[in-house]
DNA sequence: CTGAAAGCGCTTACAG
DNA sequence: CTGAAAGCGCTTACAG
């Protein structure tokens, strides 16, 4: 056991100690042709016995790779801890960041403006190789921002929204539909949809599709409101629909996320009505609190984690100059449980 | 406007353009005496009109901070989702982070010596200037890395967990104490705790706590059980408790986090017991989710968005040179709200 | 108050 | 298959 000497080493003494020059080490460590077996040996064996590992920063500075991605998240703190979204996503990010010794940086905003903003200095600073951008809403500046930089990024939304960057995106129309059908199927008529925030690409897609196929199944009681993703604006929705006189009242309501189906659950409970008898919800994203509630929540649900994953690999493709398009990952499946039925009518 | 030239603009064209050299331009942009007012807003005029940001990875080579600090998580991934705790934190420190124009660069590893491994690379590939370590178990192999490396670290633990490093902490003992004494208070001898991880330092500490109250209290029917935090975990739990003939069941149940109580209210409600009249429920940690269940679940509250930006000030402190010692942040305070009361008997 | 030079720790052609 | 040199874009003494 060597002990750690008080002063960084750097390669210069791995290069030393293994007889070699600067440029050997720097060929052993990335893995590039041109050295002798027992050379690399060697040089290997020095570094393990200095404890060294390669200045990343300076890495950085002579070569051209940065190995850190960012992610950008515009919504409220207090939202963002109770989204399971997120946390998973990023847990799919890491699962593949890692096998590229890559790093996340991470940052919480509070306007497009300031994301755009953002990823500017951190692609200037040279902090970032490429980003992974979250959240578009309508003539999204960073599409922009993006594009004049020459940043390589991978855009998280459907391709009407993301302007030509190459996306990774869930077919939310298709996943409306199907739910809106489901119920329809079931027997309901007056269904109600609680939105999430009005001001993103994806929610208008989906109260688009909403839209459409209730007027297809020529659903006269459909109807939608936006919120802001919260438990509280969910369960405000939800007792706003519920305190309707029973024969306008909603008998299914399908949510935006899971945290506000909990909420609408809750609502109706408190409001004296049977779930699924006397009205169904319908849960989106189906985190593991759909399985938490009594009745369990039916919710369209969503490899979260596998989504992330495509994301970031998409991202090393845009990275390395490859990976252009839009890339859809499998469309949100019906998952019936337990608050869902025919309207007991 | 200036359009951007597709070639990287450095320091160098700075001070060209501004007529100075490259020192001058450094000095402005770090904000050092020695410039004139005039030549200083010259320098800035230059930058702006050529869109110029350091590059941060070179300074980071040349002077000796790096304005990253990081964050490491091991926990399950499909766990972590559900914690609200986490993201609240994350958003505390990133709050504190902004003001410094410094970046959180997260990984989420599955064991603590993953973690302390990443650590020492981190470090020494100069990727961070310091780091937060969360979630200490007994011998803590971090606490020997930091140390060596001489690593600037805060511990978010109790002392007696984090070894001598700097710390932040949060007593935990003291709010189960509360916890239990108020349910007491309001008659319940027969009090449960479903706690978290065995293997986390803070979750023995809680079970300490609990077992010296309920001894001093007199308390012979209090128990406790060990999960994984998980809301799946938490029902098991609370299933297995409630299940115990009437005359031995627990009468209240207190919670190690709030996922686990929602969990648990939704079992006592699937088997036909009322919540609080057959039993109180007592969740831990007070995300908004408690306000979103029927009954509203009452807790122990805590500012977790607070807590994270101290950890992040004490961070910053480290890093200086200064902070040392350990620092509590405020004892969760009860919050009464409908899923306690006396026992019915 | 300002300029020229050395150096941070790597990588990358370019010679040998 | 290996070595010496230049350069990545900054900061920091050190002269003037």
């Amino acid at each position: 056991m060597t002990s750690t000497p008080s002063t960084r080493v750097t390669i210069k003494d791995v290069a030393a100690r293994a007889g070699v020059s600067k440029g050997a080490v720097s060929l052993a460590f990335n893995h590039k042709p041109g050295l002798s077996e027992a050379t690399r040996d060697r040089i290997f064996r020095a570094a393990r016995e200095l404890g060294w590992a390669p200045n990343l920063t300076a890495r950085s500075l002579a070569g051209s790779r940065v190995d850190v991605v960012g992610l950008t998240v515009c919504r409220p703190a207090r939202m963002l801890g109770l989204e399971p979204f997120y946390m998973e996503f990023v847990s799919g990010v890491e699962s593949v960041l890692i096998e590229h010794s890559c790093s996340l940086l991470l940052r919480l905003v509070n306007s497009v403006e300031e994301e755009a903003g953002l990823l500017e200095s951190w692609w200037k600073a040279r902090q970032i190789g490429g980003s992974i951008l979250v959240d578009f809403r309508a003539d999204d500046p960073r599409v922009a921002v993006a594009g004049r930089l020459g940043l390589p990024v991978v855009a998280v939304g459907h391709p009407s929204l993301t302007g030509g960057l190459t996306s990774v995106w869930t077919d939310d129309a298709t996943a409306v539909t199907e739910a809106v059908r489901y119920l329809a199927a079931l027997g309901h008529r007056r269904i109600a949809r609680v939105g999430g925030a009005a001001a993103l690409g994806h929610t208008a897609i989906r109260t688009a599709a909403f839209d459409t196929a209730a007027r297809e199944l020529g659903l006269a009681g459909a109807s939608q409101v936006a919120t802001d993703f919260s438990g509280a604006a969910g369960a405000r929705a939800t007792r706003s629909l519920l305190t309707a006189a029973p024969r306008d009242r909603p008998t299914a309501i399908v949510y935006d996320n899971d945290i506000m189906a909990v909420a609408g659950l809750s609502v109706a409970t408190e409001m004296g009505l049977r779930v699924p008898a006397d009205v169904s919800l319908l849960a989106w994203d189906d985190s593991q609190l759909c399985r938490l509630t009594h009745p369990t929540l039916s919710a369209m649900s969503h490899d979260v984690h596998g989504f992330g994953a495509e994301v970031a690999r998409t991202l090393f493709g845009a990275i390395m100059g490859g990976a252009h398009g839009s890339h859809p990952v499998p469309t949100p499946v019906l998952t019936p449980r337990g608050s869902t039925a025919p309207p007991k009518v």
